[in-house]
DNA sequence: TTAGGGTTAG
């Protein structure tokens, strides 16, 4: 584009450099700028606002800021275009104080802030914990009078995707006062309210949408049904699904299926089936998601027989089962048993780009384990290992496994290995080292356990003690002096804790060894 | 710059 024998001007040097940021290439934009210097071509107000927004939009906003500066020392005037992509680029890195001397300096040379920039703003204040100054500045914009429906939208959804609900339904307020209603102002007040979980007063909202001469659309409903069924309200969310359909606004079945879900996790799978049917009548064609739905609630339900009817159900309507599905059909599998067909789900998942996950690994481990398949189980916690996967569960399914079977030395390694990787964690997991660490003759590390428990703020439960029970017992602690520690703990449980812990640390503490049969302790 | 569905165990 440069040709030799052409003086390029300054116009083509910023359409060049336009170009070149917009399509990533900073390096070539630098060099042009070397080139422009070496020709003696000046950059104008222009070329600086490219350089500006292109840094903002690379975000680097040191670069931009710098530019700024640059400008301003070759003496050309920062326009309109200049104030207003460097105060929103500021202003969404809520940088307060950059962001208040540019309006400063706007606000000297009479600079009007755009619209788009003023809702930034409102963001800005709203996360430095400025609620004041934010609708100090909004205001600002709503008495000149010039606000659109996107602003104030805009500006409604600043306060209540952070819950001012107050201050979402005073803009509301503003904009109804100020200029006619639309069905936006209505879907960011209605998904304010649900953020505040105000719900009765979002369905209040939406149902006064009529008066206002106002139909909702998409958004309005499905905003509202999706709030609904996140707030275990599925039967108001259908009510509103089939006013949805009526309205003829329903194109696929996300809505329904956000509703059948919202059955399923309150428990009402009857409800469910029962949308899933009426959704079907209506011609509305489900989608792997929605199966998905259904066939993981029956899996949770360990109900075979109903989560294979939708599993074929799906596939005669010509659609594949992906990982989701299988990875609920090895649980419901492992639930009751069924390990051939475990074996066989698992193997379907191996051809998933996601695959073998931690969850399906150690569903197999579970089957393995409980039917005391060493090998088997081993080769898939080796897997899962080398690939730096394997968890809490998988070890301590494996260290159950090993301790079932007899395997105190295999199993006391992988106590030590969880120990040693921080993935002892749970109370379960505690209680089963501690478990194994009481029949394996281990007082010492039952004792360190126990302690590295309490300091990491786990509450020990009646299986704890039950296993340093069984420590002190064969430490030579007659019965009945256990039996009055429980029953000091159960009557309170603080300071019955701390009389188990020096208890045990004065029996045990006194040992020099711990299982004097083992040469790895 | 309005909203959006599914799998996580002992």
């Amino acid at each position: 584009m440069l040709r030799e024998g052409i003086l390029p001007t300054t116009v083509t040097f910023n359409t060049m450099i336009h170009m070149c940021g917009n399509n990533g290439r900073m390096e070539e934009v630098a060099s042009l700028m070397r080139k422009m210097e070496g020709l003696q071509c000046h950059p104008d107000t222009r070329t600086y606002n490219i350089l500006i927004s292109l840094h903002a939009k690379h975000d680097n906003i040191e670069m931009a800021a710098t530019y700024f500066k640059i400008m301003k020392d070759a003496s050309l005037e920062p326009d309109a275009v200049t104030y207003r992509t460097l105060l929103y680029a500021f202003s969404i890195r809520n940088m307060v104080s950059e962001a208040e001397k540019l309006i400063l300096e706007m606000d000297k040379k009479d600079l009007q802030i755009d619209e788009f920039t003023q809702s930034a703003l409102t963001r800005m204040y709203l996360e430095a914990g400025m609620v004041e100054m934010s609708w100090s500045w909004f205001q600002r914009f709503h008495l000149a009078g010039k606000m659109s429906s996107e602003c104030y939208s805009a500006n409604i959804d600043a306060y209540g995707e952070r819950g001012h609900i107050s201050e979402a339904e005073r803009a509301f307020n503003c904009c109804s006062e100020g200029k006619r209603l639309t069905v936006l102002e209505f879907n960011v007040m209605i998904k304010a309210y649900g953020i505040s979980k105000k719900y009765n007063e979002a369905c209040y909202l939406f149902d006064s949408m009529e008066k206002h001469g106002l139909s909702p659309d998409k958004c309005s409903y499905s905003s509202l049904i999706q709030m609904l069924a996140g707030a275990d309200l599925p039967l108001k969310a259908a009510s509103y699904v089939r006013e949805m359909k009526e309205a003829g606004l329903v194109d696929d079945c996300i809505p329904y299926c956000a509703v059948i879900s919202s059955f399923v996790k309150v428990g009402q799978l009857e409800m469910a089936v029962s949308l899933f049917d009426e959704m079907i009548v209506f011609g509305i064609k489900p989608d792997v998601v929605v199966y998905g739905v259904l066939i993981n609630a029956f899996a949770d339900m360990g109900s075979v027989k109903d989560a294979t009817k939708y599993l074929v159900e799906m596939r005669n309507s010509g659609l594949e089962a992906n990982a989701v599905i299988y990875t609920s059909l090895i649980k419901l599998y492992t639930k009751v048993g069924y390990l051939r067909e475990a074996q066989e789900t698992y193997k379907m998942l191996q051809s998933f780009e996601e695959g073998l996950d931690v969850y399906s690994s150690n569903c197999m481990i579970d089957l393995y384990s409980e039917r005391s398949m060493v090998k088997q189980a081993e080769e898939i916690f080796e897997h899962l290992k080398k690939k730096g996967n394997a968890n809490e569960f998988s070890y301590a399914m494996m260290l159950c496994m090993y301790r079932r079977n007899g395997m105190f030395k295999e199993a006391i390694q992988n106590a030590r290995k969880m120990k040693e990787l921080g993935l002892l964690t749970d109370l379960l997991s505690y209680n089963n080292v501690l478990g194994l660490c009481a029949s394996d003759g281990r007082y010492k590390e039952a004792l360190a356990t126990y302690k590295e428990m309490l300091s990491s703020a786990i509450q020990p439960d009646d299986s704890t003690f039950k296993s340093l029970g069984i420590v002190l017992l064969k430490c030579g602690v007659p019965k009945e002096a256990i039996s009055k520690l429980e029953s000091m703990r159960k009557k309170d449980p603080q300071s019955g804790v701390q009389e188990w812990t020096s208890a045990l640390s004065s029996v045990i503490g006194v040992l020099d060894t711990d299982s004097p049969d083992s040469k790895d302790a």
